[in-house]
DNA sequence: GCCAACGTTGGC
DNA sequence: GCCAACGTTGGC
C-alpha cells in the first residue's frame, strides 16, 4: 500500500470537509499538472494520503485521507462551467484524471510547514523544497512514519 | 499583494 | 528542439 501527499486550498476542500462527511467519498478533481496526474494514476484503492493545506493562513499537514476509487477521467475537464474545464482535452482520450478519497483522520494539531522543514527524515520530500509546485507526490514509508510520529507526539 | 520559482505555450 | 514570453503556484 503506497503513501501520498496531496495539496489543497482549504477554502476549496479542507480536512474539515472530509471530516464532516466521513461516509461520503470526495472527488479529488482539478489536478492540471502532468507529473501530478501521473502520480494520481498510480494510486490504488486503500492507499493513504496526507492532506496538506496550502495558500492559506495555517500552512501544513492537516490529516489523512484514504483512496477509495482509482483514477478515472476527471469530469470537470469537460464541464464548461467548471474552473477546471479544459477545452483541449480529447473526449476519446481524456487528459486529466480524478480519484475518490474518504476521510481518514484529522490531526489534533496541524503540522506547520516550518516544522516539517526541520525534520531530517523529510529532507528529500519535494514539499519542503523551495519553489516546489508539485500537488501530488509520493511519500516513502520512512517519511510517512516520521510525520505520523510528530503528529502523534503532541496528542 | 508581492514576487520567485516553476510549468506550459508557441514562434522560429 | 530551443527558448522567450506568459500564466500559475504558493510562501511570505
Amino acid at each position: 500500500m503506497a503513501k501520498w501527499l496531496v495539496k489543497t486550498e482549504p477554502e476549496e476542500c479542507s480536512i474539515d470537509d472530509f471530516a464532516s462527511t466521513p461516509d461520503k467519498p470526495i472527488v479529488w478533481e482539478g489536478v492540471r499538472n502532468y507529473q501530478a496526474r501521473n502520480f494520481l494514476r498510480q494510486m490504488r484503492e486503500g492507499d493513504m494520503a496526507f492532506i496538506y493545506h496550502s495558500s492559506c493562513k495555517l500552512i501544513g499537514i492537516a490529516g489523512i485521507a484514504r483512496i477509495v476509487k482509482e483514477a478515472y477521467p476527471d469530469p470537470a475537464q469537460f464541464n464548461q462551467k467548471s474552473p477546471y474545464f479544459d477545452g483541449k482535452s480529447p473526449k476519446d482520450n481524456p487528459r486529466w484524471d480524478a480519484v475518490d478519497m474518504v476521510h481518514g483522520e484529522k490531526f489534533e494539531r496541524l503540522l506547520p510547514l516550518d516544522e516539517l522543514k526541520t525534520i531530517d527524515a523529510l529532507a528529500a520530500l519535494p514539499l519542503v523544497k523551495q519553489g516546489n509546485r508539485l500537488s501530488v507526490m509520493p511519500v516513502s514509508e520512512s517519511e510517512w512514519k516520521a510525520i505520523v510520529k510528530v503528529a502523534g507526539a503532541r496528542k
